[in-house]
DNA sequence: TTGGTTATTAAACGGTGTTCAATTAATGGC
DNA sequence: GCCATTAATTGAACACCGTTTAATAACCAA
């Protein structure tokens, strides 16, 4: 049948993110076919590659929107914490919820893609990028004499630790005999990494 | 056809996890099929299924071996060099290595496994748990005094840093200027997690 | 009204993991 | 040496997957 949608472009860009954010939410990254997106949009599994390439393109779309969220998390725990250690501890802790909270959207966010003849996304780098700069600056409020990339070498060493625990906790692989450990190891990552820094 | 095969139960387990390891290290995970798995051995898909439960479960042993041989380079590196902050630095480049060496594989350990009605199989948890001990030793050897649960807590710590650096850096996602950032990051994690342990 | 354009579909393609009846080969008893 | 039993392996099927494409139906301009 022909053109029978009531909805432009960029409207059904609009409403396939938000259905496959939906179903990726609610089943995991594995499970969401294009047959139950397009169900959700109330199409045919064809129409999605009039306006994406692939189904990896539209997880690209849905990557988006989740960093955006962490982004706005740890800028708002950010806000919150007075001082740098305090601000960067909060940070790492809502990035440690953001997991928690949204388990299939991070692993999506974070399983590694088959990779695409294009390169990988700017829009993506770019989110990522800022999120390491809201450490950047709380590192510089630390110590201001410090180099600009001993600064970004810090922020990605504490980073790191964070995503790391984030991703093991969630896989349960921290064998951890306490309960909440990952939040324990942010702490101590932050207070000895600050620690460290400032003598 | 029936009995055919030379094979004992045990040899065709060998063989196919055998096969399916150096199918992932060639492919990566996402390409591996029951059916390639099954070529690769000589027999038919529906034979595996004979052995294992599914293909998961095939999985799983491979990433016991690949865990195995991780726990081996990094048990090198501890022997090798002289010291605590030394042996654990040293692990850490030496798990960069391996995740480096062998993306595929560490790909497949640590990407999450849809949940199994089993629980998480008992053989990974004491793979990974030997490799926890492999820095509480050392961290142990640094501070006498210390308390179990906190040696544990740094082991974790440091684990969950060279973890996510070593993810972070697989996937291109540390959007760092220079390049061997992850080396750095290890190495910028281990002395200052250390210089603060010690005062 | 006609013709052209375009959004959308239906159907197909070659693949996937998994199941299971049927078949074949080896084994144990006589 | 033969036969019945047992067990290993297959082949074919099932329901699904992502993706492509010819046909179709709805709109727009003339």
């Amino acid at each position: 049948m022909g053109r029978r949608s009531e909805h432009s472009r960029e409207e059904l860009t609009q409403l396939i993110v938000d259905a496959t954010l939906e179903l990726v939410r609610e089943q995991g990254p594995a499970s969401v076919t294009a047959r139950q997106i397009a169900e959700a949009v109330g199409y045919t599994p064809g129409m999605l590659y009039s306006i994406f390439d692939n189904l990896q393109a539209i997880y690209l779309r849905v990557n988006v929107v989740s960093l955006d969220s962490l982004y706005e998390q740890c800028l708002k725990a950010q806000k919150k914490a007075r001082g740098p250690e305090r601000s960067i501890r909060a940070m790492g802790l809502a990035y440690l919820q953001f997991a928690a909270d949204n388990a299939n959207q991070f692993q999506l966010m974070f399983q590694p893609m088959p990779p695409t003849d294009t390169a990988q996304p700017v829009e993506l780098g770019a989110r990522i990028r800022s999120l390491f700069e809201l450490i950047e600056t709380e590192l510089r409020a630390l110590d201001s004499h410090a180099s600009d990339s001993a600064i970004k070498l810090g922020a990605r060493t504490l980073w790191s630790g964070v995503h790391g625990a984030a991703a093991l906790s969630l896989t349960d692989q921290l064998y951890s005999d306490e309960k909440n450990s990952e939040q324990l190891i942010v702490s101590m990552l932050v207070s000895r990494f600050v620690d460290s820094w400032q003598r």
